[in-house]
Formats: C-alpha cells, sequence, structure tokens
DNA sequence: AAATTGTGTTCCGAATATTGGAACTTCAAT
DNA sequence: ATTGAAGTTCCAATATTCGGAACACAATTT
C-alpha cells in the first residue's frame, strides 16, 4: 500500500537522498506502534527483557513507551510483568471490522460463491508482505468465532496472497517479494523468490491462484484478485476445503465461480465508488 | 482499572497537586490514541473537518496526527478524504482475543450455560464506563460472527455492566458513576446516579444484575460479576433473549446458574493466577 | 546469612519531535 | 473570473522524548 513512487512533485528535489525505501517517518507514534507490533506477533505474553531484545530502545524509552501503551490500554500488564496485548483494541477493531466498506460490499459475493461451492470463503486484503483476513463465511459455524477474521497470514504461501500479489503494480510487487523471509510450511510451499514470481506471471495469465498444501498439509483454496480501479487497494478471495474432499479437477472447476465472484465485487465497488469521482 | 488511590508512596508529597482526578500523562501517544478514538466511535467515515470539531488540537497538529495514524495503518483516509479506522487494528485485535487468558478460561463455562439454557451467553470486561464484550456464545451462529464481540456498550443498562459495577469498590465505583453520561434507551432505562446506585445495592445483595429491556426494547438477560481477588480486573457474563421467549420467572431460574458459572470461571482464574504468587 | 546476578523501575540533562499560527493550495460553487 | 470552504505545508518556539546511569527488588548462589 505505500507506493513508494508517489508523490511525484517536482517541488522535491533534493530531500530524497535517503534512499532507504520503505522506513515512513511517523515518529513518536511509529515506535509506539512498533513496540505494539513485536507484543503483537508474539505468540504468548512477553516480559520486559524478551521485548528489549527484540526492541533496539534503550532501557529507559522501552520502559516508558511500554507504560504509556498499558495506560491506553493497548497492552495489558500482567502480575508476573508479562505483557500482552490489550481488550482497548477489541473496540477499535470492531469499528475497523463493521465498518469497512469493502467488506460490507463484498459480503453477499461471499455468500453466493459459499452457496454454490459448499466450501469455506475467505476475503483479504494485503498489507505490507502479509495478508489480512477481513471476512470469512463457512458452513460448520459452531467452532470458533473470530478464528481466521484479523488473522495475518504470509502472502506467498496462501491463494488470496497470491492472488493479490498478481494485481500489484511491478514495481511493488517487487519490493514486496524481496521483503519476504521465506518459510518452508510443507513440501509444496515455494520458498524463492524466482519460484513465487514465476507462479505471479501464470497467475496474471490465468485469472487465478491456487494454494495447493503450500501453508497447512491437507488443505487447498483457489483465489482471484481484488483490486480498485488505480490499484491503490489490493485484496482476493478464496474458496478454501481439505483435500480429501477436494479433488484438483473440482477446484479448477470453482476458478471460474471466484472469477466471477471478484469481478462481482469489484463492480459494485466501482458502482460505490465511481460516481464520487 | 486506573486506581486513582495507587502508589501510595510515601516519596511523593508534593508532586500531587494538579488534582484533575483522572487524566493519565500518556503524552503524544495519548493525544494520538485520543484522535484515533474519534474516529472509532463515529458511526460513519469523518471528515478532517469533523475531527477537528471534536478534537481540540489546532489544525496543523491535527492534520500530522491524522497523518501518521494513516500511515501506521491505524487509520485509512479514503478517495474523498474521509477517514476510517484501519484494518491494521484487525490484525492486533484478533491476537489480542486469542491470547486472552480470562476468554480462554471462561469458554468452556460460557458452553456448557450455553447448554443449560439455550440462550446467548456473553463475557465483557470494565473499561472506564464502558463494557466491552469479549465472547459469545449463541445457538444460531449463521448470522453475523463478530457481531457483539469487541462491541463497548454502556455500564448502566446491560447486565454485565451492572454486574461489573456491583463488584467495584467503592471509591471507584463513585468514580465510574460520576463519569457516566446518562442517556434513555427505553422506558425502562436507569437515567440517574441514584437509581443505578440503588440498583448496585441490590445486586451486591443478591448477586444478580438483570437487564430489563433497558437498553434494546424486548431484550433481557441475567448477569453475574466475575473479578479477580484484588479486584483490579473486573468483568461479567450473561444470559441473554427475547422478552417473548423468557419470563421474567424463567430469568429468574437462571440467576442461579449464571452465578455458578461465574463461580466456576473465578475458580478456574485462581487455579491459574494462584500458584504464580 | 551474605553476596550476586537478573529484572524491572526511576531520574535528569541533552537531543529531538511536537506544536500551532499563518501562509499556501485545491476544488467547488457562484 | 471570484469567492469561500476544505485541506495541506512550513518553520521558529517549546515541550517531549531520549538514553545512560543509578536505584530497587527478587531470585539464586556462595
Amino acid at each position: 500500500m505505500d507506493n513508494p513512487a508517489d508523490h511525484g512533485d517536482e517541488a522535491r528535489s533534493e530531500i530524497d537522498r535517503k534512499v532507504e525505501p520503505a522506513r515512513a517517518d511517523t515518529g513518536t507514534l511509529g515506535k509506539a506502534i512498533a513496540v505494539l507490533d513485536i507484543v503483537a506477533s508474539a505468540d504468548e505474553p512477553m516480559r520486559f527483557t524478551d521485548i528489549l531484545a527484540l526492541s533496539d530502545q534503550p532501557r529507559g524509552t522501552l520502559h516508558r513507551q511500554l507504560s504509556n501503551l498499558v495506560e491506553e490500554g493497548l497492552l495489558s500488564l500482567g502480575r508476573d510483568h508479562s505483557y500482552s496485548v490489550g481488550i482497548r483494541l477489541l473496540k477499535f477493531a470492531a469499528r475497523a471490522w463493521a465498518g469497512n466498506q469493502f467488506r460490507v460490499i463484498a459480503e453477499p459475493h461471499l455468500r453466493k460463491l459459499h452457496d454454490l461451492t459448499g466450501e469455506t470463503v475467505h476475503l483479504g486484503v494485503l498489507r505490507g508482505n502479509e495478508v489480512i483476513y477481513l471476512d470469512k463465511v463457512e458452513s460448520r459455524q459452531a467452532v470458533r468465532m473470530y478464528s481466521q477474521i484479523g488473522n495475518a497470514s504470509p502472502v506467498y504461501c496462501t491463494g488470496v496472497g497470491k492472488a493479490g500479489l498478481s494485481a500489484l503494480p511491478d514495481a511493488e510487487l517487487q519490493a514486496v517479494v524481496a521483503s519476504i523471509r521465506f518459510r518452508r510450511f510443507t513440501d509444496s510451499t515455494l520458498v524463492t523468490p524466482d519460484a513465487l514470481l514465476r507462479e505471479i506471471e501464470e497467475i496474471r495469465a490465468s485469472g487465478n491462484a491456487y494454494d495447493r498444501e503450500e501453508h497447512e498439509p491437507g488443505i487447498r483454496c483457489v483465489a482471484a484478485p481484488i483490486y480498485s480501479a488505480d490499484r491503490s487497494f489490493v485484496g482476493g478471495l478464496s474458496v478454501t476445503g481439505p483435500a480429501y474432499r477436494i479433488s484438483t479437477d473440482l477446484l479448477e472447476s470453482w476458478a471460474v465461480l471466484v472469477r466471477d465472484a471478484a469481478r462481482g465485487i469489484m463492480d459494485d465497488m466501482g458502482a460505490r465508488l465511481g460516481p464520487r469521482t
């Protein structure tokens, strides 16, 4: 989303000396959020020293940042001095979710796609080199509600992620791919930039991305990209299911349905956003 | 959660000149989050001038704060210059939810209570004069997933809210009640501090709070308080249902079930947290 | 029991980011 | 074209953050 080649004014010629690529200057706030992100990215509560090791701030500074975050309810401090993400963020997120126009517009299309396939449908957007899931429609709802929503997964081994990548302008695509730290989740995971870029080409040609058990063994999906006219916004949707139930042929037969849904969402977004031009 | 009479050191005798009660000093971060909160509390996207009117910051300052929030992904800026809450918060919230020990511990008890009553069960915590819902178990899950979770509702007209209030130490209770701006939602809504405090007394005596169509017409609930040993943490759980299906008698017959569930959760929390002393 | 190490917290001058008024730019409407 | 409203940028004054070092406190070792 951070288009590095933006703001092409001529009035600023010498400012861009710092070639340091995607480092936005958000001052004090940015540093605080970076700390928050460290805590949020951990799988379990972290203690002060753990955070100190990951953050490159001096002790005193980090301590004040953490105190402020706790005071604001963005973090919570357990009696054993462990920090975890605060529930105040739930309030913010509930608003973000309910008010998200993209999600609202997409919802009926997700339902329809679910009705047609009977399998789980996901909606997600790109954020850096992660995909964040915005919504999910599945049959056996009973289990866990939040589950996938809000989850951040890697771009390079998820259907939605690869679909999103395929919709990026080349410059951005290169930047994102360069920022990935590949990790092998299964035997099929793509673990090199080249393999990923080659697959992006295929996706651009066919209009569909596949996840062939690349993230979780036994889980397959078909996805298609969704984007705004100027590509300032990029995401995707997918149909996911267990390999034992979904043959490769069946998966491919759904490809056109997923593309149609993506097209429908983009049309609706255009109708909603277009007139405002 | 902000205990005003904390940190009773003797080393600080003259610092507390500012009697300005519950104003924490979280510096730049606090101001930024206040802006975020303004946007999050609105029902629809706000434009710059709208925010300017609610924030007491000068134009230039507010503009930078908004820009930083957007840059960090906490807000998103539409092409029509409207600000809305950013999806990056979803990632944080997903972690906050999944990692919240209280919620994890409470979950089986919520399910059991749902099985016993067949109606919707809510779990929430107090934050200031709002209650934030952490979890929900309901029968017809098919509708909307996020729905209530993360929602912030007033303390004074919800079962969980009043239950929580009843568990607060008197000093805090007074402070919270004083901060409430009462609003009439239905004919039954309590709209004065006195009426509320009187009801808190009853709740303390009986161990149960009721919402008798005080927030939404046609919706009733029974709740019970949950708190940590030192009351540093206060919340509640409730069983909610439509008035046409739930007679007052039926509601009262569930009171003991709700209390039992609350007791069970507190026991489990003690077992989990106690040994760590 | 005394010493030691590991963790977390507080303090304060120096460095830096924020502030806020005013000037500047768009864009829409008259 | 002209006006007005809305949004954006600029820069010196100021308040905040920074970060090293000293301080508490607890757990562990000698």
